[in-house]
Parts: structure tokens; sequence; C-alpha cells
DNA sequence: CTTTGTGTTGAT
DNA sequence: TCAACACAAAGG
């Protein structure tokens, strides 16, 4: 998985089939077949379990008393997430299934972004599966360390010197800003610009962070709608609309950094950078309601309201 | 309906 | 503390 930015997991989840399945032959006077497929597999992984439906789950023990830290297509994320919960629970000195492999800096970064959450915290980002990238957000807010810039060339708390680069931008539909909560991303640029996870077309989407101008993480589901036949920001995306105040006609500007890290940033309404194409205005009802970009063919501007009633327009 | 994860027990 | 097992609770 890209742990930058999305958080559904494990690529290769999808070969299981049927991992465990326990089929009963009734008829059969061999009970103990009968009984030995009934049986769950162990796992080998401290801290990992097997679940009925063949996925596994993690779990750890702190004074008498259990701690589920949630349930993984793969033994080996689960064991992941057992170390990472190990490792808050323990201290460093912890045993693990994996984690102990690194001694550099990155260690002693993840260290740091554990002792600054609560158990409970980290508990919940294993079961929300969103560790990893609450980890690498909390790297980029704190600048890149030593051991992310080249080695030796520059000097430490050197600055965050990449640039980002625009992707594309957006004017935003009535149906954009509207209760649907949904930004529809035009495919091209979708499929151009925005990671191919497996989720993505499988439905359930991914999670992207983005960054705006003040620094404020949002994070979007991103996934793709068979139904429409289009890639789309759902989750979380109203609140953007509402705490920018969004209208439609308005532009969002999508951009990335260069560097090594893939960050995402959006900005609403962003200050027309240099030979920015001219704009058309279209009011209606002495309301600017769309700006289109002069010559740039953007899809369909106009959306139909899925509504009975006569639709009232609010003035701005 | 499917899946999670809790209740519980016995072992190490 | 730990995992195995059964299954009620939780979720879609």
């Amino acid at each position: 998985m890209d742990a930058s930015s999305i958080d559904e997991s494990t690529a290769s989840d999808s070969t299981s089939i049927s991992p465990v399945t326990p089929l009963l032959f009734h008829s059969s006077p061999s009970a103990t077949a009968e009984a030995e497929s009934r049986k769950l597999p162990s796992s080998r992984f401290k801290g990992v379990v097997p679940q009925p439906n063949g996925r596994w789950g993690a779990q750890i023990y702190e004074k008498h008393q259990r701690v589920w830290l949630g349930t993984f297509n793969e033994e080996q994320d689960a064991a992941k997430a057992y170390d990472i919960a190990a490792l808050r629970f323990r201290g460093r000195d912890a045993v693990t299934n994996f984690k102990p492999l690194h001694h550099d800096d990155h260690a002693a970064v993840e260290a740091d972004f554990l002792n600054s959450h609560s158990k409970l915290e980290i508990v919940d980002m294993l079961r929300k599966h969103t560790y990893n990238d609450e980890l690498q957000q909390s790297k980029r807010q704190r600048g890149p360390t030593t051991a992310d810039s080249a080695s030796g060339t520059s000097p430490n708390y050197s600055l965050w010197d990449s640039k980002r680069e625009v992707l594309f931008e957006k004017t935003v539909t009535p149906s954009d800003v509207g209760k649907l909560n949904r930004l529809v991303i035009p495919k091209q640029h979708a499929e151009k610009n925005f990671p191919m996870g497996e989720g993505v077309v499988l439905g359930k989407g991914m999670l992207l962070n983005f960054e705006d101008m003040g620094g404020k993480v949002w994070r979007f589901r991103y996934s793709y709608w068979n139904s429409s036949q289009s890639y789309v920001l759902t989750k979380g995306w109203s609140r953007f609309v509402k705490d920018n105040t969004l209208r439609a006609g308005d532009v969002v500007r999508f951009l990335r950094s260069t560097g090594p890290d893939k960050q995402l940033y959006i900005h609403a309404n962003p200050t027309p950078g240099p030979a920015i194409n001219p704009v058309h205005v279209v009011k209606l009802f002495g309301v600017n309601i769309l700006q289109l970009p002069v010559g740039k063919t953007e899809g369909v501007f106009l959306e139909l309201q899925p509504t009975k009633k006569q639709r009232i327009i609010k003035p701005l």
C-alpha cells in the first residue's frame, strides 16, 4: 500500500478463496475429518488470532484484559498491528513480530509518534487501519528529518524545498457544492493524477489526504462510481465545502508535492497564478454561478437537479 | 444476512 | 499473558 495516502489495506487480499470453509459432511461417518476441517488455522504470529471468515484478528493483553486491535485481511498486517500496539503498551523492549528490523531515525520518529498519542488513540488507528496514514502525516507536519533527505547532503533542519505542481483545477458545479457530499473529479484528471489503488474501482475507494493553504489536512474518500462512471471525492467533502463556503463557480485547485512524498494539496479559490487562463463569467439572476476556462471543455456544466418541485435557487 | 470481537477456559 | 473456541453482539 502507499502509506502516504491510503488506508484501506493490502493490495493482495482478494486472492483468498474461502480459506476456511467449515463444510459439513453430515452423511460421512468420518467425524474426525469433519472436526479437522472445522478447526481454524493458528497463526505463527504473536497476538494474531484467526477469524471464522478467513481473516485475522489482532489482540494484546494488558492487566488481565484483552485489547482488541481489529481485523485484517492479511495475517502479516495483523502481526504488524500487534507490533505497534506492543511498542506503545510495553515500550521499546517489547517482543514483536517484525518491528526491530530498523534502528534508524525512522524508528525514533515512530517512537515519538507513539508516545505522543494515548494508547486508546493508537488502538483506534489500528482498528481503523489509519495508523500508517497518521504516522506519515505527523512526519510531514514536523518536516523531513535528516533521514528523509539524502544522507549528508544537507544539514539538520533542512528546509522543505520540494515544490508543488498544479495537477488540475475544477470549477465546481452546483451539485459539487450541494447536499450530495461529493465532488466529481473529471475522469481524465483522476486517472492521470490520482493514485489508482485496488479499492478505488473495487467499490470501497481509498482515503486521500489533502493539505489546504492553512496547513489543515483534509481527508476525503476517493472512489469510482460505476453507476455514473465517474471518479468522486465523497466522505469529508461537504465539510470542506462548508468551511470554505464554496459556491458553484468557485475554483478548486489540486496540487502535489514534487518531492519524494506525494503529498496532495487542495486550494479553494486559489489566487490565479501568472498567465492563468482567462475565465468566462456566467451570471444567473445577477449571481455568478459559473466560471469556465475559455476554450476548455470540462464536461457537463449544467446538471439536472433531481427534484420534483420547482427548485429554488437562493441568492448567494 | 455477514462479520466482529467478547466471553470464557485452559495452557504456559 | 496468551490463544482456542463458541457464539452473542454489532453492523450492513
